[in-house]
DNA sequence: CGCGGGATTGCACAGCATTGCAACCACGCG
DNA sequence: CGCGTGGTTGCAATGCTGTGCAATCCCGCG
């Protein structure tokens, strides 16, 4: 009446075997006979068994569990950078358990609690944490190092258990001080920086070297802080930043793709401004739909495969192995965004 | 040396009780002395000890987990979808495990197997199985019955083994005559849909009841059929329908947003078309970028919050519940890419 | 024909937690 | 004071698979 799963003990009763017989006929280099292997697996095929990956864990010390800590799978980077991790994970034989830490938007909800994100998939003994959003709190690092879990943690400021977490960085530093270089040889003399109120990741290290270089070239950045990290957020602050003209802001980096686009299309659709005539706009990720013929939007680029693959090797490294930080390099990808540079090439 | 998870065996130790008792201090409603269970859970905290919900799912009928197999996770509207439906599983306490079924673009590579995604979650005796992209062959939805797995499938034509698997569905034939009606009403004549090669999802049925919408009209349609599921798509079906202007189509239907976004884009960026006064575009879901103003795509809305409420109640219903067939109303929202309405309002 | 050895196989236990059952405790009532 | 009762608790079995160890089988060689 009710179905259930067939277990090994089916099958063996079925083969005439020991279910010993059936749990090695599913483990490669086990010693069977190639006969008894061939009934056990016909008898498995007939009754449609397969290995229980649950009751195998409890043998195994790592499960083939990856959990993933993420929020804005919205965001058009992150959504990229998930769909590609969680592919290259699955290509190598191991499986993506999510935990989203997407805020609850009803009144009163609780804000995602990220140590219960942790705990959660301690529960399910996943072999790796890889954080894609909200920073690690020295404890959670520690915690996870107690259960021989690794962490990853992707674009996340390293904690101060450093020696505990792999970390992947892409070079926010460098990648600041590129847009503002860039900014500068477009002959932008306001600049401003745009960057939501999450005052925890590498985005706020964007910023700070874009502050600073343009500091070293004699320039002083708005810097305006709010709100979530959205669209939305680059909405407003192009609103807040350049209505009415009085600051005559003429140069917008957003620390995200997302936040750039945003800023770009209100101050270009809403507010009339001509981009990159009137105003210059840089962004940071380089998501796809930023090439998209509607934006063109010029940005400091992190490789995805570059990330990818650096994230998969934290990853696959061995248990063992000492925990590593791997640096991404950026560089910036010219598009319709920001007037062209004046007089000389930059250095 | 190497660190272990803690067991229930070492609490019990600890705390000087049984493992039973550590168990029942952790199952609500089960009869322990408080101060008993006061104890364990001291010990249990001093210890860092959590439930090996793997372990537990041994005993359980039904698992926590919920696999659900995607592709085109980079899609605006699919990445969405996944984001609120992965938010709204945690919220009951449930997990999400994915299956990505995208390409591997590599040269030579085996094209994803739906098969062996569903072999796979089956082997983590997931509760339910979700499925956002492909179509679910026969034996597929059998196998999932045969396991006591309840299949729940989004926007996917109802397999032949029907009363197997629960179904939800936006209106497609609904939305495709809107659309038609919409841009025949716009004074269009000349009309085209795009869809891509994928044959099997219910974008067939959107782009059938636009074309037979637009036949008892009086008007046939292009057809262009092409390529994966993505942007590029809608690009190159632009270039191909528009360049030279020969065919003076006047009137798109993308079957996906994200098509008539690369179709709209294209004719406007690219081919210097106005949009909506030479070309009217519409698209299909409602994504978030198509609101943004530098789209603002009328399209077919499928109410995210209808979708993924639905979904959630099918999957949450209980095992032995009947299967379902829930429908979710499509409407129009109009933005700026169609042609104003001329004469008399639509019925 | 007897024995050594390699290949195969089954037994039993490990791994972790849940749960039915029975033992146990104390307490209250007759 | 004895017994019934309700609440606790531990034992042992259950759920499913992996694996060390020993038994077994068969073959070949001396």
């Amino acid at each position: 009446m009710e179905p259930r799963f067939v277990t090994a003990a089916d099958v063996a009763r079925r083969a005439g075997v020991s279910r010993s017989a059936v749990s090695r006929a599913f483990t490669p280099g086990a010693s069977v006979a190639p006969e008894t292997r061939a009934r056990v697996l016909e008898a498995a095929e007939a009754l449609g068994y397969r290995v229980n990956r649950l009751a195998r864990t409890l043998h195994r010390d790592r499960s083939d569990l990856v959990g993933i800590i993420g929020a804005n799978l919205g965001n058009p980077y992150i959504s990229a950078q998930f769909d590609a991790l969680s592919a290259a994970l699955q290509a190598e034989g191991l499986q993506t358990l999510l935990v989203n830490l997407r805020p609850d938007p009803r009144p009163g909800a609780e804000p995602p609690d990220l140590g219960r994100a942790v705990e959660r998939l301690l529960e399910y003994r996943v072999r790796t944490v890889v954080l894609l959003s909200g920073a690690a709190p020295d404890e959670l690092v520690r915690l996870c190092a107690a259960n021989g879990v690794r962490m990853v943690l992707i674009n996340r400021p390293a904690p101060a258990a450093g020696a505990l977490a792999d970390v992947i960085d892409s070079d926010a530093a460098g990648g600041g001080r590129l847009a503002a270089r860039r900014l500068i040889a477009a002959g932008c003399r306001r600049l401003a920086v745009v960057l939501s109120e999450s005052r925890t990741s590498a985005k706020l290290a964007r910023a700070d070297a874009f502050c600073a270089e343009a500091a070293s070239g004699g320039l002083t950045v708005r810097r305006w802080t709010q709100g979530p990290n959205s669209y939305e957020t680059g909405v407003a602050a192009a609103r807040s930043l350049l209505e009415g003209g009085a600051a005559r802001i003429d140069g917008i980096f957003g620390v995200t793709d997302e936040i750039a686009l945003g800023a770009m299309n209100t101050a270009r659709h809403e507010l009339g401004l001509a981009v990159p005539h009137r105003l210059s706009v840089i962004g940071f990720d380089d998501a796809p739909i930023s090439a998209w013929s509607s934006h063109r939007l010029t940005t400091v680029r992190q490789s995805l495969p570059a990330l990818t693959g650096a994230t998969l090797e934290a990853i696959l490294c061995p248990a063992d192995a000492a925990v590593s930080h791997r640096a991404v390099a950026v560089d910036l990808v010219e598009r319709g965004s920001v007037a062209p540079a004046r007089g000389s090439a930059p250095g």
